[in-house]
DNA sequence: GCCCTGTCTCGACGTCCGTCGAATCAGACA
DNA sequence: TGTCTGATTCGACGGACGTCGAGACAGGGC
């Protein structure tokens, strides 16, 4: 676990990436594009909305895997891969404690991605 | 193009799908997310998320596919595939007039998908 | 009717993705 | 130390995806 906790995300939206004003409003830029599209990509399967959700809704801000993988229909190596999906994509951070691994989303992101697609200017983004 | 407009989109987000409260306040069913990830997934690409872009932010509320080839390195038969996407995903409406097809945006579906990712709940969906 | 322009469809190619079983790694506990 | 459990990585498979060139289709103008 210590090779995921060490690296950063792939995609890293807390940086300097001026985020965001709605999609409906300015034209994307191709380079804001080739940030953005992978995290909507990661969104992009039902398994992975489904963990994504479950993540973010979570009682206590996380979830354990050992939560997660009986929830699906899948084995525990393709659970495993779509959080790392998720994870590269910035969507979610995992910490080990012990035995187990919990994962808990990254707001920010989210908040990023919706203000994308709003229709009309929201809080997130005040030009 | 009578196809196009005869054949509804593979992905109907006005129908009666009961969408969506904030993904981060409830799990999201299998069912919604069997819905839900194409639209997400169609947005996965940095070009389509420009094209999208693109026809939602026109002043006119509509782009002429004349208007959308030129913006990108890439050929006329791609840009129509990534359109077609875009059209089965449910984002987009398509529209011949004389020689030129015009897109627009579905709004409704982009604000469904704001919603979803929004954290708070939003004017758009009150339980 | 014929041709020209704009757009889409078709078929092909290489690459990426979702899934699995087997193997590996990280901690906990005797 | 050894062993057990939980989670990840690795390697492989079939299918889906992004891209292209060639061809087909729709409308307009001659």
């Amino acid at each position: 676990m210590s090779k995921q906790q060490t690296s950063p995300p792939v995609v890293d939206l807390n940086g300097d990436v001026p985020c965001c004003p709605p999609l409906t409003q300015r034209r994307v830029p191709a380079e804001t594009a080739a940030v953005l599209a992978p995290a909507f990509k990661a969104l992009g399967d039902p398994v992975r909305l489904q963990l994504m959700s479950m993540i973010a809704s979570a009682e206590d801000g996380e979830v354990c895997v050992c939560d997660l993988t009986p929830a699906f229909d899948l084995t525990g190596p393709t659970i495993s891969h779509h959080l790392k999906t998720l994870r590269e994509a910035g969507l979610v951070d995992a910490e080990r404690r012990g035995t187990w691994v919990y994962y808990r989303a990254r707001p920010q992101i989210l908040r990023q991605l919706a203000a994308l697609l709003s229709i009309e200017p929201t809080p997130a983004y005040r030009p």
